[in-house]
DNA sequence: GATGAATGAGAATTCATTCAT
DNA sequence: GATGAATGAATTCTCATTCAT
């Protein structure tokens, strides 16, 4: 999770990408995806040309900056795989991983473009995947965690509560866990009523991330 | 719910405006908040003009279908009320105002901005809040519902369903349901932990519905 | 070759329309096709957004106005076909089109990109050409005309001779009769000596009008 | 006609200097003088700042360019002067030059520009021009060139038939030669009509080259 | 000397909103 | 009243040229 630290930049290029990427994480973050390359240059301390010369397009620097966040909700998925127990695991990845969203608009807007149809973004998506199916399958066998429920619901349960937290957060900050909370009440085994749906293919799940033919950017 | 009818209004005159509401509603919710009113105004079949005529602004225009959208969850909650089994009648509500959300892009964009901010739409909501009471107290008094809910918290539960939806609806339609079914697990009684955070006052409900100070567009 | 009235439209609009197609045929004359469009609004007295009403993208107007030149050309093939004299036709025929192209830098940068690859401008070098074989056909018989010679080579040639007028033209105007004299000595069938290479095949023809591979702008 | 080699630069700083105009050579011949600086940086394996280094200006760096193919016309000239045949001398001075053109896209759309104006330059054309009277004289005392035609009139001619084939040499590679062939049966003397325009003055010729005072880039 | 980096001045294009018919 | 037309202020992106290493 280290910030990429390109070893063949010069130093002075390394720290103004750096600044670039710092400033244009910031700007996405409170202002959304709409939020124009002239203000994170501005804020960045640079020409637009600078920014244009490192990502030759501004989906380039979005996707930088999603990928950045998806670093850090994989990481946050690796700690949380780490806990002994499965259902405080799975709660302090969703919890963590809410937060990262909360406080990015630009990634609650990007989330279902085709800003996430990038090999890494597969990669850490899959990896992501691969660390709540583990926890899942922990916690069933503890019987903490009701059988019919699959990672992708896992991660649309995230989004959904994410998508609240972020309306809710400059108003009522942090009490998002509040719904988090009656999420996981949702999740106990215990009288568990039969879900009415299908589960998600890996293929929908997919669709859900990158494909939203709306909006195509 | 009768879309307003003007009577002070030539006949012709109320006609386009109908049409452009229409069509207003039609292309916001299919093409998000930042369609063009040109758009709209060749769905009406009108001149721009004649829609700045009657929304001095793009954003008083978006307001009027927002409104609309409202009415319609209001009218919805006005229904489920009278719903015998009050459970029955959370999920009916909560169903079909997640169905309306979910096919309106511009809605879901438009929630928690000043967008909100108008007389007629405060009144829809005191409404709708009014009639989740009802239900919630008649629900908990059966036993079926958690006694620490609030109507606030079912309002912002359903925008986090609604919001995960929206996602998914073109990859897998009605998928949502599982995500509901989870949520209204979660909501009964038996066995419900405690909520980690505090009940949302009403100023900071409505502050999360209009207040978002970002985007001022 | 009537100016393109539209009598749908509205006269200010018919009047700015004028105005802007009148100055891009000056602007890009003048300046070539790098000109932009800032340059032929200003001219005509127009926004630039103006001009993007009408014309969605810089190579709609730019086709527009060659589409113009060409309809020029047509006119003055047709004139030329009936003329008592074939070699007298021709003659007139290249001498005009000659100064078409001259007076028009945009024309002769355009010529040979994608901008000719409209159905309307196929039809106008149909008619074109259609004029060149009849007036080389009877030149031909009057034993006026070399027999080895194609229409698409009164094309090139024609060209050929242009593209020196342009550089002329500014030092010495009108100079290029000389040329075009020149070659007109080298269309007489008395002594021609064999050409070296192949008539050209339409399809050669067609892409060297539109085909240019290079610059696809 | 050795790349000027210029003894007081270090080896490794000639070696650029010969890959710089190397690539520059490569890179306008193909995609005209609107390439970029960073294009032929790359082509060379340098920096752009190298290339500012030895030429200030994009300008300088064309003109450097340029004079190089002036250079190998003004070689292709003194080698057709020594021809036995001045008639053939002729062809095969024009069916050179015309060659060099073709295949250089910058070359030709800098023709007539103010790049033309440089003492060097001047001489070089000086040295054709001169070459190419004294075909002409020998031809006009055998009796195989018209006796009003002038080395410019030569120039000049020949810039049209390259003009054609520069349109033409995707298409129909080498189909050039049949107007060659057209404009050197025009320089017979049998039959001649006579030219209707006077001589170019030397001044109007010099013009042509480079005064074009549109496009002042 | 060499180079990658930085930049400012455009260029095309879009859109909410105001005007003239 | 209705409408198409006009516009100016953005926005993304490019490139010759200058600077810092």
């Amino acid at each position: 999770m280290e910030t990429t630290a390109n070893p063949a930049l010069r130093a002075d290029a390394q720290r103004n990408l750096t600044r670039i990427l710092a400033a244009a994480r910031e700007v996405f973050a409170e202002e959304g995806v709409e939020a124009s390359i002239a203000q994170v240059a501005e804020r960045a301390g640079v020409g637009t040309a600078t920014i244009f010369r490192r990502f030759p397009t501004k989906d380039h620097l979005l996707a930088a900056v999603i990928e950045h966040r998806i670093e850090e909700i994989a990481e946050t998925t690796r700690r949380a795989t780490e806990s002994k127990d499965p259902a405080k695991g799975l709660r302090q990845l969703m919890a963590r991983a809410i937060e990262i969203y909360i406080h990015d608009r630009g990634l609650c807007e990007s989330t279902g473009t085709a800003l996430f149809d990038k090999p890494r973004i597969h990669e850490l998506a899959d990896e992501v995947n691969a660390g709540i199916e583990a926890l899942l399958a922990r916690g069933k066998d503890a019987g903490a965690v009701r059988t019919d429920i699959t990672a992708a619901d896992i991660s649309m349960l995230l989004f959904a509560v994410a998508s609240a937290g972020l309306k809710l957060e400059p108003a009522a900050p942090g009490a998002w866990h509040r719904y988090l909370d009656v999420v996981l009440d949702g999740l106990r085994p215990e009288g568990a009523r039969p879900l009415s749906r299908r589960v998600l293919t890996r293929a929908q799940l997919d669709a859900a991330w990158e494909g939203c033919p709306q909006r195509e950017r």
